[in-house]
Order: C-alpha cells, then structure tokens, then sequence
RNA sequence: GGGAUCUUAGCUCAGCUGGGAGAGCAUCUGCCUUACAAGCAGAGGGUCAUAGGUUCGAGCCCUAUAGGUCCCACCA
C-alpha cells in the first residue's frame, strides 16, 4: 500500500485525530504497578473561570515534555490534572453574569447562589481542559479533579480540623485587608501594592487650654480623622516633649484624644507627629495595643462612612475625604497640602484599594508551620529551579505572618466552625454536631464564611491522590516528583503546599519546582485583557498547528526567564516542522519502493557510521539536558541535529548510493537502513517537543507500530560511538565548505561543473577524501576529482583552498581571476596570522604552561602546528603567483 | 527601604561547573539542484553596559557605577 505524504505538514486534522486515538487506546493513564517506578506530576489546576492563555500553554508544554519523556523511558508517569473552583474570580463572574440578568446575589439566598456557582462550573468547568488537549496534553483526564469535589473537600475539612486542634488555626480580630467591592477579606498576598500619586494633608489639632497652640500632623488619609484615638510624637523627639500627656481637640468632633509618645514614629517623616487611627491603619492598630487606645470603626465594609463620621456619613470615603478637607480648610486648621506619591494596597481581583478594617477572621498560625518547610529547602529534599528561585522563597518564609483564611465569600469551602445560639460556644468538626456539646442546644449555626481558595489547592498533591483516605494511588505516586509552575505563585501556592505536604503527610509533596516565566507581547509588556494585547494559543494552534506553538514556548528559554512572543518565532517553529515533515516524506519515498534489510555493521559506509555515531551522541546529550530540566537547551540540540546534520550533511550525501542503486542495491540498502534508523531515532527525542508530528510520521515509516509515545526512549550505545568517523567528516565538511565558498568568492556559475584537485601529504586523510569521493559531484558540484600527494600536473592558475592538511585546487583557466584569487589568500593569510600570533603568545607564557591543565596546553599546541601548516600552504601558494 | 534579575550581532534571546563569541529572525549575493522556495549555498554584522579586581586565562567569579525589569515592605 503507497501512502503519499503532502508536499508541507498541514497539522489540521492529524492533530485531533492523533489525539483522539492517544486517548481512545488509554495511553494517557497510569495506575500503581509495583513492577515499574512511578513518575508523577500534578497539574496546577486552572480556574473553572479560565479561558487558556499562553502562561497555561507554557505551563502544560513543559509538564507534557517531562511526563512524555517519562513515559517512554519506562516510568509508570502520572500527570494527575483538575481544576480549581478558584473563589473570588468565579464568585464575581457569577454575580455579573446574575446582574445582566438583573438578578441580585442576595436574592437568592446562598443555597440559591451556589447552585449557580455549580451551573458554572458544569458550564465552563470542562472548557479549559477541551483546551489542553488541544495543546497535547497527556494527563491523564480519567483522574481529573476538582478542588470542590467530595474528596478534596474532604481534604480540606480534615486538615482545617487537625490543625484547630492542634492550636494552628484561629480566630480573632485582626487588622485584615478588606475589598469593599467584593466585600470580603483577602489575605497579604493577595494585595498589590501601586505606587500613586496623592498628598500630604498638614492639619492642625489644637492643644485643649492653650488657646492658639496647635499640633501639626500630616496625613495621607484625612477621612480616617474620625477614627483618631491619639497623636503619637517620638519620645526622642526633643520638639514635641513638652506636649506628650496633653489633650487635643479632635477637629469636626466633639472628641478629646491624648499625645502620646511612641518609638514608632519617625522624626524625620512628616511633621513627626502622626494621628493615631486603630481601626484604620496597620501600624495604628499595634500603637493602639500598645496604649490601649480604643479602636473606633469609621468606614463601613462598603467603604462608606459610619454614623461615627457625624455629617459626613453616608459618604464614601473619598466623597468625605474632599469635603472634609474643604471643611478644614474653611475652619483654618488645614496648613498646607503637599503632592506626595505613596504605595496604595489594591485588591488583586479587582483592583480596588484595600481598606484596612478591624474584623473577626480566621488565621492560620505560621511561625511553626513552615519551619520544615524552610529546611526542607535548604537541605535540599525540596529543589527549586533555578536556584535563584530559593532567595525569593526564603524572602518570604523569613518574614512569614499569619494567613487570613477566611473569606466572606459563598463559593467555596464552608468553615467547619458552628456556634451555639442559645450559649455561644463554638464546635469545630467534620460534621455539623447534633446538639450543643455545652447546653445541649439543637440550634446551632454554621460560620458563614469560606476559606481562601489556595487553602485547598495547598493539598492538591495529595488530596488528589485520594487523601486522607488511604488508597493504592496515594501510597504508589505520592510524593510527586515535579512540580511546573510560574514563579508569580512561589508564594500563594508553592510554598503553602510545601508546608501542608511535611505537616500532613510528613513528606514534601515534589523533590523538584521547576519554575518559569511569564510569556509577553512582542514589546515585553505582560499580555493582559486591558491592554487587549494577548495572544490566543488556540489561535496559534488554528494557524500554525501545536506542536509549533509548543516548539516556540520552549526554545530559546532559559527556565525562569521571562519570553516576548512573536509570531515570527512560531513561523520559524512550523518551518522546522516542515522540514521534518520533508525529510521524512522523502526517505518514506524510497522506503516504499524498496526492500531494507538490515545489513551488517561492517557493509555500513564512513558516512553511515558517522551520522550513526552523530544521533548516539545527540541521544546522550538530550537526555542529560532533559534529566537536569534544560528542555530548551535539549531541544535546540535536536534541532541543529536534524536540520544540519540529518538533512544538510547526511541526506544529501546519502543521494550518491540511493540514486545509484541499480548499480550497487547493497550500498543503497545501506543508505536507506541508515536513514530510517537515524530519523526514528531523532523522531523519539523529538516526540516529547512535538509529539503530533512525531507520531504521523513514525507510525508511516514503522506500519507495524501503534504509536511513538509508548516506544522506547533511546540510549546510548558503545557499539554505535565512532570518533574516527566523526573526525573524518570535519574533514569532508572543511573541504566542501571551503571548494563552495571558493565558488561563490570567484563567481563560478553554480551549473559549471569543475574539477577539484586535492593534494596531501597525509596519507590517511588521502584516504578519506578518497573514500568520499563519489559524494563531492553531488555536494560541490565537482566534475571530476582527483587526489594526489604531491602538487604535480595542476595548472599554475587554479585557484585553490587551504583546509587543515591539504590544499584543493579548481582549474578554471577561463574564469580565473588572479587579482581576487591573490585578495582571497591575502585576508587568508591574516585570518591565520591572528590565529598564531594568539596561539604563540598563550604558549610563550610561562604561567600558562606551568599552571594551565596539560590537555588545555595540548590542545592548543595542536592547534599551532595545524595553523602554521595551513599557514606554509598559504605562503606557498602567493609565492608562485608571484613568479 | 530590602531583595532578585537583566544589560551579548539591526531585533528577540541562548551561552550549564572560567579555556579561541552562538542561534532564530532581519540584511546582502547566487540558486525553482528530482524531500522541502516554509527551501539550498555563501556573506556581512559584536571593544559581551562602564570602571576596577581575582586568575596563566573572564561574557562567565568579586567590588563599585549607570540604566531597565520584577518581587517584597506598615514611613503616617
């Protein structure tokens, strides 16, 4: 049976065929099997809120790669996918989807809310993994999870539960970061921190008895004057001692505060004296504590203000900030305004500034928690990559605080925490306890709020896996092995699983992180809905097919650095796909017109063994690249052997015996036995890159085999390690380069054949010309060549090439120019006089030779000897065009 | 304020433990050679940000400087 392979790849339409056949024949599963060794990696699972983007197509090219790779040498590889109910983002998503329909989330009720929250999911949960597939992704979908679903939610009440008892999680009133927009809490991580542009208000607060005595003290937030409950000065502060202890008149107020003195304030800042506002402000709340000053909330959870701001409430706070100031000013207590750009928190959802509140939350408590979390880093159990990734993480671990775990949010997991109504005691368990366990009251109430959602993605890498019940899956693939992810979530989620895997399953959930960066626009600005600059990946798909787009990702990327993406580089991606799409379309040619048997070692030409020799070494190098994470560096090496080597070098010299093998079918059957050989190795180190092409093309050339995914994965063989042929080929490579470029400097018409003339003195290496010699009419369009130990019989006025040990002659009488030819073998001459004058002066350095490695002195004298030979030649040749 | 990182060819980036500067794209020249013009052959193009230091030897290690990016941080 003929099967005709198109003249370019056209990933349409293989690419969800392949797909489809991967996943009908089950190859993307794994199940524990105590024969084979596991290799696991967890899918960071993207919100059921997600539309693919490229950080996702990065993300699942590079866990695909490893787990493919895995997979074919023999690992038992996991890759356990699912998604995340992601709380906040899915919340607001569904309440304006709800508000177009002009339905309000209180309407409903919460039972009614959330089962729009699961109309959702069910909705749009499925649509982002329909878009990994698109990508290629092997996981293995039969085990796909949800961070909701009946066992991670299982999960995340045990471990909620354990750590209660276990004194690690409590609730109490804390200075928490508010979203007045969302209306909930959000932890320290969630906030952004934006340099804005705003003032410095200088208002005077007058001394209580000292009439036209005032304090001045400068304030970025004017409207949280309400809230005051002290003036603090520094006790240094040599200025201000005489007024600690005083009274001053609150302005606007009918309110009374005290001066306080306070280590905390800095004298140079400001005016040095900083109004005191507890329920406000981060550092107020600490000086309050430590004055015990009363904590007055002035700004409602919608960031309007209390009746506390007397005439101003009802507004919102910047409405009351602009009145309030106008009001000062009237009164003559505002001194001055001054610009001034300071840091503003903002949510990271929405964008909202935070607004510090004083709330009744829960904390998780951390000074404990993460301590083996810290050293299993530093010990090394847990490696992140690259390394620098280690600063940034012990950045935070060392200034670690408590989690704010609660949300006032519906979506999510409810907190296990229930209250009594009749004597307020609180139970935290599993299950919702029958009665009061205190006053044996039937009335009791669930806490209305949910948890943070990485408090469950905090135990994906085991609560997928089954925890805490104890299953085959559990005890076979956990701990995980690597974990691929941005570095922007180190400390949302990388570092909490690190804790929660040592605190719960006593073990680290991964050995290795192997991090990345963000994929940018082609102007380096991180693509974003607002910027309207994203690029679609399944629009790269839709043009250029997968595997370029996977191509592109990883190419040229150091792991951690940040890429720009360009749609030249996926073009550059597809042409290559092309050209291994050609090559192969042209061996699957002669493959199906002839019979190949394997012939034995010994029938295998120079150049056989050579390539052969070339994609051992390539076997050995990718894998090493691979097993140290450098999938970009193990690529391009794939690339450069398949695009030079494979196609340029060896196909084109492997023409000679395959159209010529009426003459000798031995020699050809050599060639072809070579070139399947070659490429279905080169087409396994690729599959894990471009897995599409991979399979379309080793399932054509191998009718016999069901797919490349499950084959093995190469490795190196002694048998197949011959140096002298590689060292041969340089030869035959130095020569043809050298005869082409001569071509192309004398303007030798490429349709003029010209015979070639080489001469040496080294018997061997006249060997190998020798024996290459049927390739050169091919290769340098060479009419005729000839070999010869001493120059004899060639015209005077050929033009000639000098390689390292031999000289090659062109007679082209009519086209000589003598004046280019004596330019050519001048800048010759000084290209080779740098060399030695380089080489001379390292081996004159007496330092050099007694402290330098002896292999490095060797080399280098090697290389002397072979440039002042190359050298003589040259001279030779300018002497007799002299005379 | 603390920390990280970057500065290499016109552009985007590689360059892993220090031992003669690389790729892709772009540019120029010549080729529709029976796998591929999404291709082939050839060429040009870099004082590796600056200044010191360590070393026989530095793009790579150390110090400082300049500029860019990012993260963290409660100067009101």
């Amino acid at each position: 049976m003929k099967k005709e392979l198109a003249k370019t790849y056209d990933p349409k339409g293989i690419e969800d065929r392949l797909y489809k056949k991967w996943e009908e024949n089950g190859y993307f599963k794994a199940r524990p099997d105590q024969s084979k060794k596991p290799f696991t990696i967890v899918m960071p699972p993207p919100n059921i809120t997600g539309q693919l983007h490229m950080g996702h197509a990065l993300d699942n090219t590079m866990q695909d790669i490893l787990i493919r790779y895995k997979r074919m040498q023999g690992y038992n590889a996991l890759w356990q996918p699912g998604t995340d109910h992601a709380a906040i983002a899915t919340e607001v998503k569904v309440i304006d989807a709800l508000k177009e329909q002009g339905i309000e989330k209180d309407e409903l009720g919460r039972d009614g809310f959330l089962e729009k929250c699961w109309d959702w999911k069910a909705e749009y949960g499925s649509r982002i993994v329909n878009q990994l597939k698109k990508m290629g992704s092997s996981a293995d979908w039969s085990r796909e999870r949800f961070t909701m679903d009946e066992g991670c939610s299982d999960a995340v009440l045990e471990v909620f539960v354990k750590l209660y008892e276990k004194g690690l999680i409590y609730k109490g009133s804390r200075i928490v970061n508010w979203c007045p927009v969302c209306g909930t809490s959000i932890s320290d991580a969630e906030v952004e921190h934006e340099e804005q542009d705003g003032f410095f208000w200088h208002i005077n607060y007058p001394v209580v008895g000292e009439e036209g005595r005032f304090v001045e003290i400068a304030t970025t937030r004017p409207e949280t004057l309400f809230g005051d409950t002290a003036v603090a000065v520094n006790p240094e502060d040599e200025r201000y001692r005489d007024i600690i202890g005083k009274t001053l008149k609150l302005p606007m107020t009918d309110r009374e505060i005290p001066v306080i003195a306070d280590a905390y304030v800095d004298q140079e800042f400001g005016t040095g004296c900083v109004k005191i506002t507890p329920a406000h402000d981060p550092n107020d709340f600490e000086v309050g504590k430590r004055h015990k000053l009363e904590e007055i909330v002035v700004i409602r959870d919608d960031a309007t203000m209390n009746e506390k701001a007397g005439k101003y409430a009802g507004m919102d706070r910047y409405e009351c900030r602009k009145a309030l100031v106008k009001d000062l000013e009237e009164q003559g207590l505002l001194v001055k305004v001054v610009p001034h750009s300071h840091n503003v928190g903002t949510h990271d959802r929405c964008g909202t500034t935070v607004e510090p509140m004083i709330k009744q939350q829960w904390f998780v408590k951390m000074d404990e928690l993460i301590k083996p979390a810290v050293e299993g880093v530093k010990n090394g159990e847990v490696r992140l990559l690259p390394k620098r990734m280690e600063k940034t993480y012990f950045n935070w671990t060392d200034n670690i605080r408590d989690w704010c775990i609660s949300r006032q949010l519906w979506w999510g997991h409810r907190i296990p925490a229930y209250y009594c109504e009749d004597c307020g005691e609180m139970v935290v368990s599993k299950q919702a306890p029958g009665c009061c366990p205190k006053c044996g009251s039937k009335k009791l109430t669930q806490d209305p709020d949910t948890l943070d959602t990485w408090f469950s993605s905090a135990l994906w890498p085991f609560s997928t896996l089954g925890w805490p019940e104890k299953t085959p899956e559990l005890d076979y693939f956990y701990p995980n092995d690597v974990l691929v992810t941005g570095y922007d979530i180190i400390f949302f989620w990388v570092i909490r699983m690190i804790f929660s895997g040592y605190e719960q399953m006593g073990k680290a959930p991964f050995h290795t992180v192997l991090f990345h960066g963000l994929v940018r626009d082609s102007q380096g600005r991180k693509m974003s809905k607002s910027l309207g600059n994203g690029i679609d990946p399944l629009e790269v798909i839709d043009r250029y097919g997968a595997d370029a787009l996977r191509l592109t990702l990883i190419t040229g990327n150091a792991p951690g650095n940040d890429m720009r993406f360009y749609w030249e580089r996926v073009e550059a991606s597809r042409n290559f796909a092309n050209k291994v799409w050609n090559a192969s379309r042209f061996i699957l040619m002669h493959l199906e017109e002839n019979e190949i048997t394997r012939p034995d070692q010994e029938k295998l030409s120079p150049e056989d063994r050579w390539i052969l020799s070339a994609v051992n070494t390539l076997t050995k190098d990718v894998t090493e690249n691979m097993d140290k994470f450098e999938l970009g560096i193990a690529v391009q090496k794939i690339y450069d052997f398949i695009w030079d080597e494979f196609c340029d070098w060896y196909i084109e010299i492997a023409k000679v015996r395959i159209y010529k093998k009426e003459e000798n079918p031995e020699a050809a059957n050599c060639a072809f036995w070579t070139l399947k050989t070659v490429l279905g190795q080169a087409l396994k180190l690729l599959h894990p890159y471009m897995p599409f092409l991979t399979e379309e093309i080793y399932c054509t050339l191998n009718p016999g085999e069901e797919t490349i995914m499950l084959a093995d994965w190469p490795v190196y063989k002694e048998e197949w390690s011959f140096p002298e042929e590689e060292a041969m080929m340089e030869h035959v490579k130095e020569l043809v380069r050298g005869v082409r470029n001569l071509r192309t400097e004398m303007d030798v018409p490429p349709s003029r054949k010209a015979k070639v003339s080489i001469v040496s003195e080294d018997a061997s290496l006249r060997a190998v010309f020798d024996r290459m010699k049927a390739i050169y009419q091919n290769l340098i369009s060479a009419g005729e060549v000839e070999i010869h130990a001493k120059k004899e019989g060639i015209s005077e006025d050929a033009v000639s090439v000098v390689i390292p040990g031999a000289v090659a002659y062109l007679p082209l009488e009519d086209l000589v120019d003598l004046q280019k030819e004596r330019e050519r073998l001048l800048k010759e001459k000084e290209r080779l006089s740098k060399e030695l004058t380089r080489s001379k002066s390292m081996l004159s350095n007496e330092k050099f030779i007694s402290k330098a490695p002896a292999a490095k002195i060797q080399e280098e004298r090697d290389k002397q000897a072979k440039y002042q030979q190359m050298m003589e030649q040259v001279q030779t040749r300018l002497d007799q065009m002299q005379a």
